[in-house]
This record gives C-alpha cells, sequence and structure tokens, in this order.
RNA sequence: GGCUAGGUAGCUCAGCGGCAGAGCGGGCGCUUCAUAAUCGUUAGGUCGCAGGUUCGAAUCCUGCCAUAGCCA
C-alpha cells in the first residue's frame, strides 16, 4: 500500500545564487528523502520556488539599476539549472510571481478575514517625504544606540547584531536618498495569531516524539511565552495585492512572511493543473493519510510550526505539518556563511568544478542535524579521496575489474554458497534495512553510515576470500565470491541511490542493467548469472591535494 | 537580558545512568584484484569547569565559563 508523502522545501529569495549552507541546510536532505520514498513506490510530491518578493530583491534591483522582475527572473533560470546539475528533483519548482498564486494567496487571505482572524490596525512606519513613500526598515540607517556603529540598518545593527526599530537609530535617515524620514501612521492588516495559541500548543505537544528536539522545544517555548499579532502587509508596491476594495490598500502589498508559505499550497494546485489532474493536489492536502514534511532552515522554524499551521487552522481543512526536520547551519572553513562578505562557495561555481555526487557525499556525511556542521576544503578533498572512492568506489572498481577480465565480462555463475558468503549478505539485507528506517526518520548521516559501513564489510570479505588466488585455485569458489560481492553492490546501488544518485545510475549501468535504478525499487535487485557487464570504468575520481590550496585561496581572493 | 542547541581522541562527530566509542589522520604489519586503494593491528581522551543526586554520572540536577542561533 504506497504512501503519500508530501515535500515542501524553503523557498529560496531569488536575489543571488545559493551557495552550500542552502543545499546541506534544506534541499539536499529533502532530495534524499524524496528519492528515498520514490524508490519504495510511494506517492510524492515535491515543491517549492522563488520567493520573488520582499526587500533584499528590491535592494538588489535597485543596486543595479534594473526591475525586480528581471532580478527574479535571472536567478530563477539559474536556480532551474542547479538544480538539475545537482539533481535535487521537484516535481514543481515555481515561483510566488504567478497568477495562480495570487489567486490562492487572495482566497486564504480573504478566507481569514471572514472568519475574523485579520483586523486592521495603525502603526507608525518611517517615510521618505522626498521619495514620497514608506520605508522597509531596512532602508533605513542610522547610529546604534547601543554600539555607536553610525551605519547601522533599521532592522538590525550588523556591527553588534542588535535587532532595532527605525526609531530607535540615532539620526535616522533613507539609505537611498539621505533624508531623514519622518514617523507617519498608516494602516496595515493583522494576523491573529493570539487566536490560535491554544489549538497550536495542544497540536505541537503532540509532536514532542516526531520533531527533533531543537524543532520541538523552540516551537513550545515560542508558544508558552504568548503569540503576538503580527501586521501581514506592508507600503511597498512590489508584492501580491492585498485583495480589498478602495484606495487604502492600493499601494500595499501582502508582506511575504505570511505570502510566501502559501507558496506551498498554490504550487501544489500548479502541480496538479499542469499534470492534467487539477484536483490531484488535494491527495496530499485533504487526504488525512498524507505525511507532510517540511525541510527548512533553523531560522525558518516558527513561520512553519507555528504562522503556516496558525494559516492552516484558520483557512479550512487543510493537513497540519507532520514533521519539521529544520537543519543546523553549515559554517565555511569555521566562518559563518555570508553573502555580503562574499564567504560562500557558490553553488553555480562548485557545479563548474567538481562533479555532484561528491558534494552530496559530504554535505550527506556531515550534515548538520544535530548540531552546526563545517564544510572545508581539506576535509572535502579528504572524504571524497579516503571515503567515497577509498571505500566505495574501489569496492566496485576492484570486483568489476577483475570479474570483467576473469569471466568474459559477465556475472559468474555462483555455487553453493558458504557461511562467510550468506553471512555478507545478511549483512547487507540489515544494512538496507537500517538505512531504510533512519530514512524514515530523517536520520540522514546514520543512513549513510549504514552503507558505508557495509561496504566496508564487502571490502574485508574480498580480501578474506581473495579472489585473485582462488581463481587459480578453486574456480567455482572464486565465481561464488565475486558473485557475491556483486550482489552487494546491487544492495549498495540501491542504498546509496538517495544520497548519490548520479554514481547509482553508473553502477546500475556497469552491472550491467538498463533503464533508470529508480525504477528498481527499495529492494536488491536479482543479479542474473551470465548477464553482460559493461567494461568498467571507476565511479569517483580522486581529488588533487592541490584543490585544497586552489580553493581556499580562491575563497580568500573572492572575500570582501 | 530571555530562550534553544552544542562544548567527548590531532580532525569530524556518535554515545546520553552501568568497563570511554566510530571514521579519518599518526605508528606498525599483511596483501597485490583495485584510482598505492584494501585489510589487520597499535597509540591517543580529567568526556568545558565546579558542585550535587546515585551503589554507579560523559549521560540526571544546579551554578559557572567560553560558542552559535533565535527572540525582546
Amino acid at each position: 500500500m504506497p504512501e503519500r508523502i508530501f515535500i515542501g522545501v524553503a523557498w529560496p529569495y531569488a536575489n543571488g545564487p545559493l551557495h552550500l549552507g542552502h543545499i546541506a541546510g534544506c534541499y539536499l536532505p529533502a532530495d534524499i528523502f524524496a528519492r528515498y520514498h520514490r524508490l519504495k513506490g510511494n506517492e510524492v510530491l515535491m515543491v517549492s520556488g522563488s520567493d520573488q518578493h520582499g526587500t533584499p530583491i528590491t535592494i538588489r534591483a535597485e543596486q543595479e539599476g534594473t526591475t525586480p522582475q528581471e532580478v527574479v527572473s535571472r536567478y530563477h533560470a539559474l536556480f532551474q539549472k542547479d538544480w538539475k546539475r545537482l539533481g535535487i528533483g521537484f516535481d514543481l519548482f515555481t515561483t510566488t510571481g504567478t497568477d495562480n498564486h495570487r489567486q490562492v494567496a487572495h482566497d486564504i487571505f480573504l478566507s481569514l478575514l471572514r472568519q475574523g482572524y485579520l483586523y486592521q490596525a495603525v502603526m507608525s512606519q518611517p517615510y521618505c517625504q522626498k521619495q514620497g513613500r514608506f520605508l522597509p526598515d531596512r532602508y533605513v540607517e542610522g547610529t546604534c544606540p547601543n554600539c555607536g556603529n553610525p551605519r547601522a540598518r533599521g532592522d538590525q545593527c550588523e556591527a553588534c547584531g542588535k535587532p532595532m526599530n527605525p526609531q530607535d537609530l540615532v539620526g535616522m535617515r533613507c539609505r537611498l536618498c539621505d533624508e531623514p524620514p519622518v514617523i507617519r501612521e498608516t494602516t496595515h492588516f493583522f494576523l491573529k495569531l493570539s487566536a490560535f495559541q491554544d489549538r497550536l500548543l495542544e497540536w505541537a505537544r503532540t509532536k514532542e516524539d516526531i520533531w527533533r528536539p531543537n524543532v520541538y522545544n523552540s516551537t513550545i517555548g515560542f508558544l508558552q511565552s504568548g503569540l503576538q499579532d503580527r501586521a501581514i502587509t506592508r507600503d511597498i508596491e512590489w508584492g501580491v495585492a492585498v485583495p480589498v476594495e478602495g484606495e487604502e490598500f492600493a499601494h500595499k502589498r501582502l508582506y511575504v512572511w505570511f505570502e510566501a508559505v502559501i507558496g506551498y499550497l498554490s504550487a501544489s494546485k500548479e502541480w496538479a493543473q499542469r499534470a492534467g489532474q487539477p484536483e490531484r493536489w488535494r491527495d496530499f492536502w485533504q487526504d488525512k493519510g498524507c505525511r507532510s514534511y517540511y525541510f527548512i532552515g533553523k531560522d525558518n522554524i516558527p513561520f512553519h510550526t507555528i504562522i503556516w499551521p496558525a494559516m492552516l487552522m484558520g483557512y479550512s481543512d487543510h493537513s497540519l505539518p507532520y514533521d519539521v526536520p529544520a537543519n543546523e547551519f553549515l559554517t565555511l572553513e569555521a566562518r559563518k556563511f555570508s553573502t555580503s562578505q562574499n564567504w560562500a562557495v557558490w553553488l553555480p561555481d562548485y557545479l563548474e568544478r567538481y562533479a555532484p555526487d561528491p558534494l552530496r557525499y559530504y554535505l550527506s556525511a556531515a550534515m548538520p542535524e544535530t548540531g552546526d556542521a563545517d564544510f572545508s576544503w581539506r576535509e572535502f578533498v579528504r572524504r571524497n579521496n579516503d571515503e567515497l572512492v577509498a571505500t566505495y568506489g574501489n569496492l566496485a572498481h576492484r570486483v568489476l575489474t577483475f570479474t570483467y577480465r576473469n569471466f568474459d565480462g559477465r556475472v559468474p555463475q555462483p555455487g553453493a554458497l558458504d557461511s562467510t558468503d550468506q553471512e555478507l549478505l545478511a549483512r547487507a539485507d540489515r544494512a538496507a534495512e537500517d538505512a531504510g528506517r533512519h530514512l524514515e526518520h530523517c536520520n540522514f548521516r546514520m543512513a549513510l553510515d549504514a552503507s558505508m559501513g557495509l561496504a566496508q564489510a564487502a571490502n574485508r570479505y574480498v580480501d578474506v576470500k581473495a579472489p585473485w588466488r582462488s581463481f587459480r585455485e578453486d574456480r567455482v569458489a572464486c565465481a561464488t565470491a565475486l558473485w557475491t560481492t556483486l550482489r552487494v553492490l546491487c544492495t549498495l546501488k540501491t542504498t546509496l541511490y538517495p544520497f548519490l544518485p548520479f554514481s547509482s545510475q553508473r553502477l546500475h549501468e556497469l552491472l550491467g542493467f538498463t533503464g533508470a535504478v529508480e525504477q528498481t525499487g527499495w529492494q536488491a535487485q536479482d543479479l542474473p548469472p551470465r548477464q553482460q557487464l559493461a567494461k568498467p570504468e571507476p565511479l569517483f575520481s580522486k581529488l588533487d591535494d592541490a584543490v585544497v590550496e586552489e580553493e581556499t585561496g580562491r575563497l580568500e581572493a573572492q572575500r570582501r
């Protein structure tokens, strides 16, 4: 009986390329999870898209003297290309700029309004008289009252990290034209989060054994400390219109934090339309048996465990998140990724120079699941050479080349299996079970370990069996050992497929199978004796140690 | 200031009440099918600090110290 799995992944701001922190944070784990479930034959819907609204995008456009739409289109196209190259397999990766998204956002807004969960209230905002517009917080600059930094922003002082209200700044001025803004009153819609407090708390408490401790504790903490209603509209031009009549809201837009999460639902509807089955989204949103998973970074937790569930509770009977496996952060050479300081390994740069699977391997093995994790080029080269190439790649290569050369390029016919052979095959079944169980629970590092442990056991087995010796002394024993190891490779190509889709497909073909490895299910494929093997070639390449200096040098050079 | 998470071998991390663990790196050795890969073996730790609970604490509790993130 196939299960239904909905996978929502954080929506990246389309204002710049993605870096490895984003990949380790949510895109890779989501993809691993999706591939596993597809392999098991489950129905999976995995969606996300470019978040094309929000201040970072308008700022970027103004810096470049272009339009927000141009910025968005450029990076959205880049994202699409990168997903393909890295093997992140969305069922749909759309944007928040579609008519469909606007309609769904309006529907939710109006539904919440009708049910009394939205209300209007007046708030004070900085207003630039010279430009005749309200200024987003981060468009306002001034001296930090806390540390004296003269260039603190209205949302936060980057020097001392203190969060800010624009009014707190000494000598507040407009970042675009240097004029001091005035404080003006403006009316906005607020979401009555407080109305959901009790229901949210009751619901969240059912998640104690499902959510990661970090996710559970911070959510409960938030809920217990009391929710404040939040404004869901802003005085800006770039965004989704506020669906009410009249001039008052004509120049206001839905605030991105409210609008972007709606993308999960609107993308599902778009996917269904594109598939020619416009009602199909209901399978993933209104079927009680469907589990929904949201892969995000830890900075996004409250939006997915509090705000989005509250919106869904107020809207109608749509499924609430089942799990929100938020990852911690990745650091780069022990320092925080920083876009403004250009301290980052950008995904397009990586993909220009290296293969996707070594990165997928590294980020899976060092995934920031339970605490922050670090990416360093030294570790990257080491993990590639000493783990991926030496343990897994070498196992496949040593067995395939020996077999290909000495058994006429075909899978050997095994004799009777002795206890060592049987033990290894049992070990393989156990590894697959373990990997599956860990993947079910989003424990990606442990799932990967299960497979790598099997590869090690298989290397030991080959050493014990020494087929290069038995080839001369006992041809049947040699054939049996090789067949057994090849059969273990069949398990490995399956259990590693979620992590290393490209090399699993290659191994699938090297073993003489045709078609897509994804079609073979979450089980070791039968290995028919006499099956023609493909001419062996290494699955992975060693990297020269010089890569370490080259890449760390590049990082330092590009740093601002 | 409040909250959350982590501080364990040279490095990356697991363990979370019962003899301190893994991978990698270091030393030594075996092997030669394989991208000098594999495999065996060995060294290496006051489990952040100080108290407490317990027959027994890396593990539970309290306080402190550096760290990261979130919130006000």
